[in-house]
DNA sequence: AAAAAACACTAACACTTGTTAGCTTTATTG
DNA sequence: CAATAAAGCTAACAAGTGTTAGTGTTTTTT
């Protein structure tokens, strides 16, 4: 008989996984106890280990998670028939866009991943290396096809990268601008600050 | 018989607060406890304790050193009568001078102040607010007087100095770009993007 | 040289940390 | 219904936390 519920990824774990990534937003990865994710979870701590390893994996969790999305969107849209800069538009919405859905994940990820535990934490670095060396190919070559300013193509990562991060304070203000403007504004700023 | 040396702020607290900066930095503010600082310090952990009075009290004082050299600084240039985008450029530019120049205290109160102790947390989150209001009423002027775009004041704001913030990951990278290049990349980038 | 101030040390405190062992309860399967 | 698996609980561990008390030592001032 055909199972309904998948068979390998227990919801359990992944609720754990969720409220931990929110945790870690709000107070930080080491200032974060086992026993206040219990808390939250419902459950004593103990508990928690029939379903993850260490609080070191979690933090691995969710931060390759990310890393891994993030990864093969980049791959994706840079193996598309589409102008430089249009590439770089297309890779910032995506960025955009996953930090208004995924606010935390991608937050924790961005901010906590110094934490990782040893073996996952040169991986991880590596990674981002390599995201940011192909974004700034890709600027190199919009530069080189006259498309984008003549302008270090590091430098412009950088901005890129971090401006896109600071969509965190727009979560926690009152009055927030719709994300959908955040969105047009963040774009037209950037593109046009690139564009020749 | 006039005293050489100050008679207010003893040189060996500075010297603890200038390491705690780095560490905090370097590893976060809860994952650095008085043992590790002690010892970079050269000294053992309760010895710390002539000088400060609590862990806490040294977040507080990197943090609130920092905010009101920002907060003097932008009353400065928005008395000053040049037209808004120069503001908006003058402010940029003491962001990334102080960024590269006080890397570690900079860094520390953006990215550790959550961890301040209660009655200085709040005070530093009005403090924050306020800063970042008046940024938004100078690019609000912009806009009226037709120098700049016609964008959400608190996006821009948001993008600018979260930017500025990214030159943290400048700081860790081999082969940097000259100071003086990275700051007028950014300026160029980001000063065109809002220019009308 | 005496007195005072500044600074360091050792020992210990009360508490929190991540994690394990062992056992019991609940849910799923045959 | 019996058997198995999944998930919870209590208790406890060893190590690490910020901080205090009390004492000794070095430096500065008189």
């Amino acid at each position: 008989m055909a199972k309904i519920k998948g068979n390998k990824s227990s919801t359990r774990r992944d609720i754990i996984i969720t409220k931990a990534s929110a945790l870690f937003r709000e107070k930080g990865y080491s200032a974060s106890s086992m026993r206040d994710l219990a808390e939250i979870v419902g459950v004593e701590a103990a508990s928690l280990y029939n379903h993850i390893s260490s609080k070191g994996e979690i933090l691995q969790e969710i931060c390759f998670k990310i890393a891994n999305e993030f990864m093969s969107n980049i791959e994706k849209i840079d193996s598309s028939n589409i102008s430089s800069i249009e590439k770089i538009e297309a890779i910032l919405r995506f960025h955009v866009q996953h930090m208004l859905n995924h606010y935390e994940d991608v937050y924790v990820s961005d901010r906590e991943w110094k934490h990782l535990p040893d073996p996952y934490l040169s991986n991880y670095q590596s990674q981002r290396r390599a995201y940011r060396q192909r974004m700034g190919r890709i600027i190199d070559d919009g530069i080189a096809k006259g498309e984008i300013k003549d302008i270090d193509s590091s430098t412009a990562v950088l901005i890129m990268l971090h401006a896109v991060s600071g969509i965190e304070s727009w979560h926690r203000s009152k009055k927030k601008v719709p994300g959908e403007l955040l969105e047009e504004n963040m774009l037209m700023i950037l593109i046009d600050g690139m564009r020749k």
